[in-house]
DNA sequence: TTGACGACATACGCGGCAGTATGTAGTGTC
DNA sequence: GACACTACATACTGCCGCGTATGTCGTCAA
């Protein structure tokens, strides 16, 4: 039910430019890559260090950042037609290249999918973790945590777009052994991700900072709103760090709000 | 454009009258939609009625409840695989028939999506504006309408799902000039939903009963909260209403407590 | 200089699926 | 009992898109 933000202009045209796309998405995945490795640093020198979960995990037979670039591609891909709709052609076009060079270093689509998911999950996880870490009392790690996951939806939403679209449906749909097990996999990391706002949540109610309630439900809640922002946000011409804050602090203010013990 | 969605392009020429229906004994979709129906006629009779939105248009050409079965299948179908991964097959399938009867009520399988998606929507809008019609101080008429949605959500996940799924990847995919044309106007009544909670919401604030907000963004932070459990829920063995209605409380309390200013 | 290898582009093969064409059983209708 | 018509099932076609096989261009090592 998230809506489109502009209803006029998007409707009468929505022509987007074929050309020229391709270097400034692949500049700000490379970008949130670096920062995530640095998050996860932080988060191992930081004193309440969260259950340790591998740093991003490397691309298989890392080939470095010409592989880099072909999975933000199939990221943008993803995100604009979604999963199933979207052709290898598709994820080709979108480096002003051809099937050849997705191959070359993607065996399927599949493999792709997966890495693109695991991608985003793990850089989420891992920064909201650092946040975890980084101490005080339940009520402001769960501020920094909401602000950290609805701060890193904003930045990469094709990561977190395709992420959020596929986990279950690729789950049902995946025929193979080893296919479950690489979805099996990424549900994992979904759900430690979800288990650390549970626990803090649960570590709140019990101290008295926030409202008592099914915390698992209550989780499953607060996630949607902060995930929210993929589905609706248009980054403008000329948009600026400030425009993202706002709607981060909007939505950290509602959540907040809505954990919060009232007295 | 206009608020109004106009009813389909070669819909039957004249307005029949609804409760001229039969009444589909159809298990889900029969019961939802009568439903509705009644529901829309609680907001004809009431005081303080929201604008006014056709009720729950008639399918294409109507042809009564084996229609509705088949609209039902492909809500279920689609909820399961994802819309562009379901085949017309596949929708078959869930009724024990073959691809001769989905496509002898049916021209295209983006026509099942529209009339799935445009089914949702309408069914969820008419609903949660009866709620709010129902009226009250602004906080009580977003409560309603908070435990309204999440319960249609609950309900109905079939058809919400779909909806939520593809509706804005639907605009960007849509080819010819009238699939255009359907497909906005399934967004404007997204957009009029949306305008409905974001008005209760405004005037909550003016009122000193909400926290002053964004309200625009703030609707869209709510919105997927309620939308939530399209993702996550799934009915148990032997399920009962009650089930569904802790998680609405938990929903509702959580929304709410979102939107109420802290005294 | 050659030959091995990485990094792609090009050119198929082949299956699955949307949509169509045709068959067929039932049900009124006169 | 012939006709029409609905409500499907079955059989078929064409295309799109995944994956693969093969070609080409550079580079580096010996």
């Amino acid at each position: 039910m998230s809506a489109t933000p502009h209803t006029g202009p998007e409707n009468s045209g929505g022509n987007e430019p074929e050309d020229g796309r391709s270097d400034g998405a692949l500049e700000g995945a490379g970008a949130a890559f670096a920062r995530t490795l640095a998050a996860a640093d932080a988060a191992d020198e930081a004193p309440l260090s969260s259950p340790a979960l591998p740093p991003v995990t490397p691309l298989p037979g890392d080939r470095g950042a010409a592989q880099e670039e072909v999975l933000a591609a199939a990221a943008q891909a993803f995100m604009e037609k979604g999963f199933a709709a979207t052709s290898i052609d598709d994820v080709a076009r979108v480096m002003n290249a051809t099937k050849g060079r997705v191959y070359h270093y993607y065996r399927s689509k599949l493999e792709l999918f997966n890495d693109v998911t695991r991608r985003s999950l793990e850089m989420i996880h891992v920064e909201v973790a650092a946040a975890e870490a980084a101490g005080g009392d339940p009520d402001r790690r769960m501020e920094r945590m909401v602000r950290t996951h609805a701060g890193s939806i904003l930045r990469d939403r094709a990561f977190h777009r395709t992420a959020l679209q596929g986990v279950e449906l690729h789950l049902r749909i995946a025929a193979s052994q080893d296919q479950r097990a690489a979805v099996a996999d990424l549900v994992s990391l979904r759900d430690a991700h979800e288990r650390l706002f549970v626990r803090v949540l649960a570590e709140g109610v019990a101290a008295d900072r926030f409202r008592p309630c099914d915390v698992k439900v209550t989780v499953r809640t607060l996630l949607p709103a902060l995930n929210g922002p993929v589905f609706w946000y248009r980054p403008r011409e000329g948009e600026t760090d400030a425009d993202r804050a706002a709607i981060v602090d909007q939505i950290t203010e509602f959540a907040m709000s809505g954990l919060r013990l009232r007295r």
